[in-house]
DNA sequence: GTACCTGCAAATTCTTTGCAGTGGG
DNA sequence: CCCACTGCAAAGAATTTGCAGGTAC
């Protein structure tokens, strides 16, 4: 029913991110410029949660090779969204964007404690979810279930002086 | 299992909001303020989701009587959420009030057309929830979960003019 | 060549904060 | 009377937008 992050395994998918996005640009006549390229390699090269600002902490400074700016960067993750190839919450109040193509539906814990997010997929979930929207007469596109508590290291280390004491 | 919003009956709560607020303020040496009181009353004649925002829209204009500006609000509604008298959480980056003390424990249904929220209540939804957390070693505190899609309302009049085209 | 895209800076939106004056207990 | 509270305006944080010049196609 439910699993641990770790056997959250990535999909087979016919196409790749990179190519599923060129599909995506071309129906629309959009362009392959170097920014979307670096962005959706750089992306999809890590498979974690992160939010706007931490992404362009990690990408080139000004000056830098493949240099892209702020404005280009929410512009384009904002793409990567409609494209289906992210997925973005609101968490805390920032907005956290996370891979979905190529991953299969899941739904989060939060530990406010570390602020680490792990994953679980739950089949009686869904099922409880399309039951109420049956009974609502309600349409349903989506959902998302975040649990939040304290993860099992935090729990440990409660009583323990912790390097990186975030809340 | 689930619940119909109009079934989403109060609690019997031996004191009032305002009386809770009361103590609660007593205890920390806080002060009870006309501010406070007249922001208590109004919150909690209406039963509905709001943000801080629409809050003030509805409240007395500046001049008027029982003003509160804007940063009394903002600073107010986080002494509810502290006092355990509302509930918020975000939704399309805006942060979404509800009352919370007198109410049972439930989660949302969202429709992206009208906006509006409904709301269930799920034994089976906790129950996984513990489950999953228990899998994982995960002491849960609380949890969210929002169901998006269109409501039954919505889904009628899909190819009727709307007076409000909210999306 | 056209129109989409990018970088830059300024604008927005939502919320918090510093400060001086007010008022609750 | 003291110190919390309020209103005001300014500061912040996160994101979006207008615009002029660059560049896919």
């Amino acid at each position: 029913m439910s699993a641990s992050p770790e056997s959250l395994q990535p999909l087979d998918v016919s196409l790749s991110p990179q190519e599923r996005f060129e599909e995506y640009l071309q129906t629309r006549g959009l362009r392959q410029t170097s920014q979307r390229k670096f962005l959706i390699d750089r992306v999809f090269s890590e498979h974690d949660h992160f939010d706007a600002d931490e992404l362009i902490d990690r990408l080139p400074r000004r000056g830098e090779d493949n240099y892209v700016s702020p404005a280009t960067v929410y512009r384009t993750l904002r793409e990567f969204v409609d494209a289906g190839l992210l997925n973005s919450f609101q968490l805390d109040g920032r907005t956290v964007f996370e891979l979905d193509y190529g991953y299969p539906q899941h739904d989060h814990l939060y530990c406010t404690r570390c602020r680490k997010l792990l994953e679980f997929q739950s089949e009686t979930l869904m099922q409880i979810r399309d039951d109420v929207a049956a009974d609502l007469g309600f349409r349903v596109a989506s959902h998302r279930m975040i649990i939040q508590g304290v993860c099992r290291e935090c729990s440990k280390n409660r009583r323990k002086k912790r390097k990186h004491d975030l809340v």
